[in-house]
DNA sequence: TAGTGGTCTAGACCACGGT
DNA sequence: CCGTGGTCTAGACCACTAG
């Protein structure tokens, strides 16, 4: 099998709760009776309950095992999961600009390195809604030159991560974003349809992938008075 | 030794890079060569690496090795660490209401459980200025019956987290977080400098601790005109 | 091909939480 | 006290990167 153990035994944990098996406040199976029940190890065991929490589903503690935690709704965003994977609700998205080549020509804190200014770009827009009511506004620059043919092709299930990973195998391994509060220029207003001026969140982020040197380039406008922004941390 | 050996390690490499004896773009020794230098085995130098990753200072990658990254420097915010040690720059803080006993009258989007609400509400408001200008407005709302005495002390070396850590044992296991942008209210206008109305972002969270059920309630007003929050995220 | 990190086994001892 | 998770050892095999 190509998918790790742990991983699948993540999987697996994770579909229970969302099927209801665990509740919120439940403990799932201790680390000793998980190694039993599947046949591994504690390593691989401790490696399923971490990513679990890292994700949200639990919180484990010292002495006491994997509890079952109440997930909060707002966009799980700030984390690299990309949009159309982070929301529960009823999400819609429309192309302002569909895939195109460009030039670099955006204006960010983050700066395309040299290289990357010696091939084209490609850039795309999108609206997002929420339940019919437009969110968030989302631009997106990268270099053409490992993903040729992207601008002739649909999005793998309307997802820009998956047509990465699965078209390009190129992945995401980290980013770093900047958030500012802003007013919204007359262009952002009428797309998120709120007033000229009006306070929206602005996000700029620059995902690092797992080609060296290779880096997406994104900004986002987000109308934050229904659906704010959601975070959450875990140490450990 | 009470300090995990992989903590030690990891504090050792920081050091390292902070000291400039492995720069931005150089390559960490391998997990082996780790292994005979400290006399430990790959699982306690793989953790040691995995967290100085999870921290921003190495990106590690399969086949190559561990990396020594560029940390950007806005706020390293939004994560668990505070604000006192999330910032190189120049910081300095002023206290707006110093700990007092109050009842639990805020308003976020986040509400006090029951049980908190039976006991007095522990409450104080930061100022905090970087570069002796304003540029985030902290309260912070918990419940009184962990942590007895706060009123009538100084914060250890100036900080919230140290002083739950050092004086009551209460670490930070997690934290949600909620961002919007909006409008800036008369007072909030007054305090960070800016007009009334301009956008300040506004975040609000809930810390969740070592103690189960007790929470720390916070919202902050930034100011991020020239100090954007910053966030830096890594995958596995 | 050599060297790197990714996954995994099969143990061990310890610290914490609740009884 | 027992059961939980936290740390650690000493191996093994595999997948990825680059010369």
């Amino acid at each position: 099998m190509n998918i790790p153990r742990y991983k699948q035994i993540q999987e697996d944990l994770k579909k229970r709760i969302q099927k209801g098996d665990y509740k919120v406040g439940d403990y799932l199976p201790s680390e000793h009776e998980l190694c039993s029940a599947f046949t591994i190890t504690r390593t691989t065991a401790r490696k399923a309950l971490e990513e679990l929490q890292k994700e949200g589903f639990i919180i484990r503690q010292h002495g006491k095992g994997s509890q079952v935690r109440e997930r909060r709704d707002s966009l799980g965003l700030l984390t690299v999961k990309g949009f159309s994977e982070a929301v529960a609700q009823q999400v819609e998205t429309e192309f302002l600009r569909r895939p195109e080549l460009t030039s670099w020509d955006f204006d960010l804190s983050f700066k395309p390195t040299a290289r990357e200014m010696k091939t084209q770009c490609l850039y795309f827009s999108r609206l997002r809604y929420i339940d019919h009511q437009p969110v968030m506004v989302e631009d997106n620059w990268l270099a053409v030159e490992k993903v040729p043919g992207f601008e002739k092709q649909e999005l793998v299930e309307g997802s820009f991560f998956k047509t990465l990973s699965q078209r390009y195998l190129i992945e995401i391994i980290g980013s770093e974003q900047e958030l500012r509060a802003i007013a919204a220029s007359e262009k952002v207003a009428g797309l998120l349809q709120v007033k000229k001026g009006a306070p929206v969140l602005h996000i700029t982020v620059k995902y690092l992938t797992s080609i060296p040197g290779y880096y997406i380039y994104s900004q986002l406008f987000c109308q934050t008075d229904q659906f704010p922004i959601g975070n959450s941390f875990f140490v450990q």
